[in-house]
DNA sequence: ATAATTTCCGAACATTAGTGCGGATATAAT
DNA sequence: ATTATATCCGCACTAATGTTCGGAAATTAT
């Protein structure tokens, strides 16, 4: 048997992907344009080769005709680890407010998102809980749409750590390195090529520490 | 609620069992001839119907873009909290050149420090290894000092997906998401307040795809 | 090198398939 | 009855989508 292409293989993956979002099989352009070739009628080639190969079935003149052949392979043998559960609370946007657990929040975990995480990297996950980053908002902090906050709720951190701090006067919360230098307060953004800011140490509120970022890229 | 006529009861199981069948959605004309309805836009009204009704969901314009709702992806077993061990193969720096996994590395292994993470956001992990970040010559990528990126080794990505790519003429390696579009190739910082390049497809090497960013702020 | 085969390209082309519209028909409310 | 609402009918229109074809480019075999 014929080993499949690179590309072919990518349209088999591109496919796979496709109906996992969307519960229907991808038209030969929507292949098209996700694997990034020049022409429909490379696709279809390829799909017809796919076909040949048996890695899927095709219904000719069928719009998103397609039927994979040898669907979802056993997983191998994961190793299993601890790993520490974080109710994921919400979503942080531009304007919105920020989410904050609330104590019958913590009790009552029912029916709340989980996100698992590996306790060797997040430690005991004691009043942990996740955020989901809405919009381009937080770019200063190196955070951008669809990334996940994993956050500690207390209220003093150190200087360095970063943080979500509200800033009373105007109402606005943000997430900044903290630096608390007396009576005034330093907030560095991560990106260390936009300025700092200081405040008067009455005017800002630590929330919540910013304990780790995940971005996932599937 | 409304109560579904008898004609969207026959629909709906004629959808499903259409799609039991082919593993795609019937398209509208489908759904005609197997009802015996006599217009393909009284299908369309009724399709409309059960989607107000929160039957099933409907992709405007998309040829066979329904989707139960009853359905969702596939078998929904125990939530397991399998990891999967990642190798952390070195770091990047600006400049210096790019680590990839080579084939005795890959094959010994022992003595890596591995890093552990949720099979749940990561997937199988198979071709998966890691780099710790050193250094702000990331900044555009929206990825900064300590971070740690997950990568798959492969030499080809789909459009949008974020990888590592080689500029040859330059022989510089970024982190950028990638759009192949024909002869050529454009290079999108993650951080849209940056700029897109565009360049020779012949000039850009896929080195690996980024799956992921773990930034730990302890 | 030369020829054979595979893969790719771009641009039509032809069918498939979703939508819109005027009007008919039923069903329910006033 | 009369109005309102929901459903249906055909038909036409347009967008979506699979296919074809000549030729170029890359790969492999001779």
């Amino acid at each position: 048997m014929k080993t499949l292409s690179e590309r072919q293989q990518l349209i088999l993956s591109f496919i796979e992907e496709f109906i996992e979002e969307h519960d229907y099989p991808p038209t030969v352009r929507d292949i098209q344009h996700g694997c990034g070739i020049s022409s429909t009628s490379v696709v279809s080639y390829n799909l017809d080769r796919l076909k040949d190969s048996g890695a899927l079935s095709r219904d000719s003149e069928v719009s998103r005709g397609l039927k994979l052949a040898g669907q979802k392979g056993g997983s191998s043998g994961p190793v299993s680890i601890d790993t520490v559960a974080v109710p994921l609370l919400g979503t942080i946007a531009a304007g919105s407010p920020f989410p904050m657990p609330e104590n019958d929040t913590w009790s009552d975990l029912t029916g709340q998102e989980l996100i698992d995480l590996p306790q060797a990297i997040i430690g005991t996950g004691d009043g942990l809980y996740a955020l989901k980053v809405r919009g381009e908002s937080m770019i200063d902090a190196l955070i951008c749409d669809g990334d996940l906050v994993i956050m500690e709720q207390t209220s003093t951190v150190r200087n360095g750590q970063m943080a979500a701090v509200r800033i009373k006067s105007d109402n606005s919360t943000t997430l900044k390195h903290y630096y608390a230098e007396g009576p005034r307060t330093r907030l560095e953004p991560a990106n260390p090529l936009m300025e700092a800011m200081t405040f008067n140490s009455d005017d800002v509120e630590v929330l919540s520490r910013v304990v780790g970022v995940w971005r996932y890229l599937g």
